[in-house]
DNA sequence: GTCATAACGTA
DNA sequence: CGTACGTTATGACC
């Protein structure tokens, strides 16, 4: 967990604290109401990192509270551990509050911070051998622990916005909220709120008098799909096509918003990253979020276009993995077809779509293989042939003859993904390619929609969490290497399968040929992992 | 203020 | 009846 002020994990040392750390430890804390970025961290980290467990929770000026995190994502409830294993009393931070404060039965306590190792420094003992037993010594010091200096570091870098083409986004998007909700409420005649799903179900069932959407708990669906599907049925409603465009403009405009507040008085933005939110290993990205940045829509993309290169630095570096979860399930299924497509290059849905329909590779048209992309990727959450149907617009027969189509070509993906629950619910976890487990006790949950929801998680988890694996490390060998050859380029951003690169003057060839060998080289498949690497002076620019 | 819900952006 | 997230607004509640 990077460390920030806002999230915090801590690395304690197994042995007893010195005077040194001590110290360190008391100020530390006492800076935590400092600014954004507390230089003493980078400080604190080094005199802490090392050996010891994932203390990871909330902070406030008075404590640390929280819960202990193992490697693969167990977490342990602080007041569940400390009644079980240590002579020490929970109590809430404050009246009414979520948060519980550690509290030594020792009164020469000299400051939380303190308190709070002592209590780390007790854990570990009950933990290392935990770690050990289960063979995630690796994933935590060779992988996680490496990793959150260099996600501090990121942090602390931050990237640069150029603010007064934020401001100017700000105002188009505010024109198009203008206009669309004026003509929305021409034609209704009358003004509500379109923010409101609950007003909005009034208008368009009630009094519009439109077809009933799918049905939701509090009535019927106004959701994009619901929308959508209304447009098709109305022939295109005036309405429809105004709350649209005021729904596209008004999620536009809060994202930049959001990035405006965001932006520091050095005129970056510090996203703050979470090793520990997702299940399957994947980071999070917070206040702001960076990892969901539009992209899809043309309006959206001149959002990344703010995202500039700052001072002192020439260009901006994009490096993504090209179809990293089709290429793990083809490494962890072992199929032959699927491998040999990677390893020969070819547009895999392409070659997908000419075995299914069973043409040559040229005679697949677009709509083929936009049929095959989309089941690929759906095969990688556990969707069903409904679900298929659904998002294809096309009857549930033809989804199912497609799906068996699939999997007559391509069996071992099948046999592997059945493997895979089958495993999960013999041991209790899944596990990634670097061992990172998550542990889905749902699968023998005898209410059938927790436990398929298990299955689908089960499916997925190995397959996403494997990506983020590999990506981690990639990150680590990409730091590693850029300080090797005393480099001033350094990594700003990670968003699942893509890394941005701030590059300084001269360095563009290097950094590219680090950042492909050190992607490329993150783990050894029985495919190719494939890198694509963009430059330009934005976000939007550097992107492909 | 807190909470659940609906909605929607990304990989 | 497709996985994984974080953020925002609304509306009901305390």
């Amino acid at each position: 967990m990077a460390l920030v002020t806002n999230s915090v994990a801590a690395y304690v040392p197994l042995p007893e604290l010195d005077a040194e750390t001590e110290q360190v430890l008391a100020g530390w804390l006492s800076d935590l109401d400092a600014p954004k970025v507390v230089h003493d961290f980078k400080e604190a980290y080094k005199a802490l990192a090392g050996r010891g467990l994932h203390l990871a929770g909330e902070v406030d000026d008075t404590a640390i509270s929280g819960y202990l995190i193992q490697p693969d994502r167990r977490s342990y409830d602080l007041a569940d551990l400390s009644q079980h294993h240590l002579r020490m009393s929970l109590a809430p931070a404050a009246a009414g509050s979520n948060q519980l404060q550690l509290q030594l039965e020792e009164e020469d306590v000299a400051s939380p911070a303190v308190m709070e190792a002592f209590a780390a420094l007790q854990l570990s003992d009950h933990f290392a051998g935990q770690l050990v037993e289960r063979g995630a010594n690796q994933l935590l010091g060779g992988l996680e622990l490496p990793l959150s200096e260099i996600l501090a570091e990121m942090e602390l870098a931050g990237i640069a916005v150029d603010t007064e083409k934020l401001d100017r986004l700000l105002d188009d998007f505010s024109a198009t909220i203008a206009q669309a909700s004026s003509e929305a409420f021409a034609i209704i005649g009358k003004e509500i709120n379109l923010g409101s799903p609950k007003q909005l179900q009034v208008v368009l069932f009630d009094e519009l008098g439109l077809p009933k959407t799918k049905k939701i708990k509090t009535g019927y669906s106004t959701d994009a799909d619901a929308l959508a599907d209304l447009m098709v049925k109305t022939g295109g409603h005036p309405f429809l096509v105004n709350l649209m465009a005021y729904r596209d403009a008004t999620k536009l405009r809060q994202t930049v918003e959001g990035l405006r507040k965001a932006v520091s008085d050095d005129g970056r933005v510090h996203t703050t990253y979470v090793q520990t939110a997702a299940a399957t290993g994947r980071l999070s990205s917070t206040n702001p979020n960076l990892q969901n940045i539009p992209i899809r829509s043309e309006e959206g993309r001149r959002i990344r276009e703010v995202f500039t290169v700052g001072p002192g630095y020439e260009m901006l570096l994009t490096a993504d993995y090209s179809q990293v979860e089709m290429r793990i399930m083809a490494h962890l299924s072992g199929d032959e077809g699927l491998i040999s497509a990677f390893r020969e290059g070819e547009d895999l849905h392409r070659f997908v779509g000419a075995h299914i329909f069973g043409v040559p590779p040229e005679e697949v048209t677009s709509a083929m293989r936009s049929k095959v992309k989309a089941m690929s990727y759906g095969l990688v959450y556990g969707l069903s042939s409904f679900g298929l149907s659904k998002q294809l617009a096309i009857p549930v027969d033809e989804a199912r003859t497609l799906m068996r189509d699939y999997f007559d070509r391509f069996g071992a993906v099948r046999d592997y993904l059945r493997g895979v629950v089958e495993q999960a619910r013999k041991d209790g976890f899944t596990s990634t390619i670097e061992g990172r487990r998550r542990y889905l006790p749902d699968l023998s949950s005898d209410n059938r929609q927790l436990r398929e929801m298990a299955e689908r998680a089960a499916l997925n988890a190995p397959i996403q969490g494997s990506a983020a694996d590999i990506i981690k490390k990639a990150m680590i060998g990409v730091d590693a290497e850029l300080k090797a050859q005393g480099l001033k380029s350094r990594m700003l951003l990670q968003v699942h399968d893509e890394l941005v690169l701030e590059v300084a003057p001269g360095e563009r060839d290097a950094v590219e040929k680090l950042v492909r060998e050190q992607m490329g080289a993150a783990a050894d498949l029985s495919v190719p992992l494939d890198v694509s690497v963009g430059i330009g002076v934005s976000w939007h620019e550097a992107g492909h």
